[in-house]
Formats: C-alpha cells, sequence, structure tokens
DNA sequence: AAGAACATAGTTATTTAATAACTTGTTCAC
DNA sequence: GTGAACAAGTTATTAAATAACTATGTTCTT
C-alpha cells in the first residue's frame, strides 16, 4: 500500500503538533469541545498515511484504549467531519485529517491507487465549474465529492 | 425519498426498451455475454428512480427470483461497472444504470436529497479542469469520481 | 462427439462499514 | 448544587461487500 514515505507526516511530529494546537483553537473559537477523546483519535488520524478507515482507527485506538469500540471511532469522526477538522474519501470508506480546517471551501482529493497517499487539494476552478454546470441544469449544489485516483508523481518513476 | 416522478422512468417503458436493445448490441459488439441473469438484473436497474443499492435491488430480484443472493446482484453489478453499462455512486453506495454506455467520458452526478433523483452528466469542462490541476501537482489520473448533492429543479419549489 | 479450458452462477460463510438504542458519566449555566 | 445538555460507554444490530468452494454451462480444440 506505501511506497517511499520520505514526505509523509511522521508521528509527533512539528507539523503535527502545529495542527493539533490549531485545531484546539479552532474549536475554542466556535464553542465546540475539543475533549481527551477526541484529542487521542484526532492525533492517530493525523498519523495515519493517507486516509484511514474507521475500523483501522479503532485497532489504532485499542493499542492504547482496549475497551474501544465502533461508536467511539464514528463519534470522533462525526465530530471532526461536522466541525471541518476532517473529511470522508467517499470512494474508499476512508477519513483524513484536514490540514487547513479554518478555510470552508469545498476540497478535492487526488487519491494514489499506488503508494495510498492522498493528496487535498482546493481549486476554485474545480468548483466553480461543477457550480456552472449545475445551475445550467438549475440544481442548487449543498456538497460536492470530487476524488481522482490514479498514479502521484512520487509513485510513477 | 421521491418527489414527483413525472419525468422518471416508468417500468417497461420505450426508452428502457431502447436502452436495453443497446445494452445487448453494445455487449455483443464488445465480446461480452448479456445473460438472462444479468438482463433481469439489469432491466430492475433500469426500473429503479435515481439509484439503488445493492441489498434493494436483490430485494425486487428476490420477487422473481426467491433463492437471489447477494453475489447474485454484486456478480452482475460488477460486470455493468466493468462494461461500462451501470455506475456507481460512491457517496452513497448506490449504482445506476448508464444511458450512454457507448461513450467512454468520465462522468458526473447531480444527486438529490430531496427526492433521491440521480442525474448523469458529462461536462468535459468538469473533467478537464480536474486533469489540469492533476497535472500541476504531476499526479496521473485513471478515474475520477465527481458527484454534487444538493437540491433538484423539481424539488426546488 | 469428447474433453479440456474457461466463464457463469449457486451456495455458505465471513468480513467490513456504520448505526441504533440504551446507560452512564461530565460539564456548564443558572 | 441541581438539572439540562452534551459526551462517552455498552450491547446489539443493520448494511455493504467479498471469500471460497461447488456446480453448471459455453466455447474451443482435436
Amino acid at each position: 500500500m506505501h511506497g517511499t514515505k520520505a514526505l509523509q507526516l511522521k508521528p509527533h511530529s512539528d507539523e503535527q503538533q502545529e495542527i493539533l494546537q490549531k485545531a484546539k483553537q479552532y474549536c475554542e473559537q466556535t464553542g465546540n469541545r475539543f475533549t481527551p477523546s477526541r484529542e487521542k483519535i484526532y492525533k492517530l488520524l493525523l498519523q495515519a498515511d493517507g486516509s484511514i478507515g474507521a475500523y483501522d482507527l479503532l485497532d489504532k485506538l485499542k493499542q492504547t484504549d482496549s475497551k474501544a469500540k465502533p461508536p467511539t471511532v464514528y463519534r470522533a469522526l462525526d465530530f471532526f467531519l461536522h466541525v471541518g477538522l476532517a473529511h470522508k474519501v467517499e470512494s474508499t470508506n476512508t477519513f483524513k485529517a484536514c490540514r487547513h480546517f479554518d478555510c470552508a471551501h469545498p476540497v478535492q482529493f487526488l487519491i494514489c491507487d499506488y503508494c495510498g497517499d492522498v493528496r487535498e487539494i482546493q481549486s476554485k476552478g474545480i468548483r466553480d465549474t461543477l457550480e456552472a454546470q449545475a445551475k445550467q441544469h438549475e440544481f442548487k449544489i449543498k456538497t460536492q465529492t470530487i476524488e481522482a485516483h490514479g498514479i502521484c508523481q512520487r509513485c510513477q518513476s
């Protein structure tokens, strides 16, 4: 599932610490509680390469919290999705921590089928093109799911 | 789940007959077998409003084929997806018969969260915009999943 | 026509993904 | 401090998809 991990996040990296702090702040500002349970699960989500399935996340959680059960992770995930701290990758039923949750634009994913990496991009162009198409059909868009599968740059060599 | 069905396909309509015939022809031309089992399931897929889940499809199939089981429908669905006779809607885990399977372009869906209607559109613009974005990241796209949720024209009033 | 090779379908069981429903514990405002 | 609201624990179930094995059918070859 994974090629070289040179550019992937490592557990407890500085970048993760930074995102974690921003997540805490963001929750405080918006009146949402970043509880210990949520923090623990959010850390695991940040440590995951690419995206991670709910049950894989549960397995990781069980290593330090042996009595964790599906609702434990699904509740946290639902919370993250709701406040914008994470996204669901619909085509693989997996989840990914959002790295710039402070902006509410729809996102797109580039999913490498070789190494499993999931890159989150934000193209206003894609969003607007879809929006324009929908308008032609008099369709009012609420949410967008845009996911491309293929091979990432690092796996092409 | 459903509003007015005025524009929806009705069982055994002329349009369905036409698509069915085209599907048969298409399979012959491409050396794929459109077996009785596949035909039965494809008809049910055509009759479904919007998109339909595999197990809802199974329930319908059971009405005339009481011993049908999950692999029965999943095998047919896999075949349809493989040859291009149907699409999977990833964000709802449902399936939809393709109305223009003779062209291989990626498609986009406009999914009405109010009536459940799923409209298949083909915008070269969206495809190309995503393609261009991917290129900037040196990502080679194989397949695209583009789904918009919202409210369709008929349900806005 | 017989038989090998392959595709299709039947059958049983299991895995994976997600949620329902009820109970217990925390937090926070008044 | 009490109670409303939120969060988490617990048990069970539903929903989605596939694995693995058996049986049947189709096609191709000789």
